[in-house]
DNA sequence: GATAGTGTAATAGAGTAATGGTACACTGCT
DNA sequence: AGCAGTGTACCATTACTCTATTACACTATC
């Protein structure tokens, strides 16, 4: 398993704690950090990396567990889901709601197609070395 | 002024209504819905068409003064400001942050750029007479 | 059996978002 | 002056998020 140090990340005041920690492991599992069948860390270590109550963490591991991308196993630990469907069926998920709330937001601005690609390419860019940084703060 | 009809939003619940109400003007500025120095609605008028509190729609047009959008009159109402610039600026911080949360998503699922410019121009073709739908609701 | 580590559940409290309601000050109009 | 419409400012209440804490049940290991 992953060292507990590999787990710490910022949060958006904006939004809930839970929440995020449910994206961020939802996107570490599509990006291979996690594979499948692995051990997540416990509610309470993770707790601990993220200097962030068990309860909290435990609404987002519930709420991982609902969306069939983890099971718990009661007085063992929480573990990834083996079937690797799963994975590409999470990623065209989150991958189509990015996209089509880009798509809504840019069309609500007035941009028509070509417009958005090339306000994307644009901006593409210029931020070749810079960090998308959209506020996350710990 | 536009007609109150004009104004129906539905929501999303998992955002806090004002911000989304400071969203929805801010778009409509930009796309010329309203105009600069027009009027917009009381804040009792505009309570009633979103079927929200009045407090609601006040914490949105104050947030939207604090950014130099919108001002206030005093017995009279609020009122679009004059400045023809400010559109411009407005517009551009609100794409800006929609192209960098986009590509910031896109990146941290693992998308390289041209990973990211295709998928957009698939889900563009595949949407074409689809409407961009991620769950708002009243 | 005892122990440590785990998931699970429940309670209480603080802070924020949103509602519903009331009151006051100001403006424009008659 | 009187009135209607407006912005502004409170208060109480409800719901949600997060925290803090405690307790219990299960599993693996010794």
């Amino acid at each position: 398993m992953l060292p507990l140090e590999e787990w710490r990340m910022g949060f958006d005041e904006r939004f809930p704690i839970y929440r995020q920690i449910v994206n961020e492991l939802s996107r570490s599992l599509v990006r291979g950090k996690v594979a499948p069948g692995e051990r997540i860390p416990s509610i309470r270590d993770m707790s601990l990396a993220l200097r962030v109550n068990t309860n909290t963490v435990q609404r987002a591991y519930q709420e991982l567990e609902r969306n069939s991308i983890i099971f718990s196993q009661r007085g063992t630990g929480y573990f990834v889901m083996e079937d690797t469907h799963m994975i590409d069926r999470v990623k065209s998920g989150m991958v189509r709601d990015s996209v089509s709330r880009f798509l809504q937001e840019m069309t609500s601005l007035g941009f028509s197609r070509d417009e958005i690609v090339s306000a994307l390419e644009i901006q593409m860019k210029e931020g070749t070395d810079n960090v998308a940084d959209d506020g996350a703060r710990s």
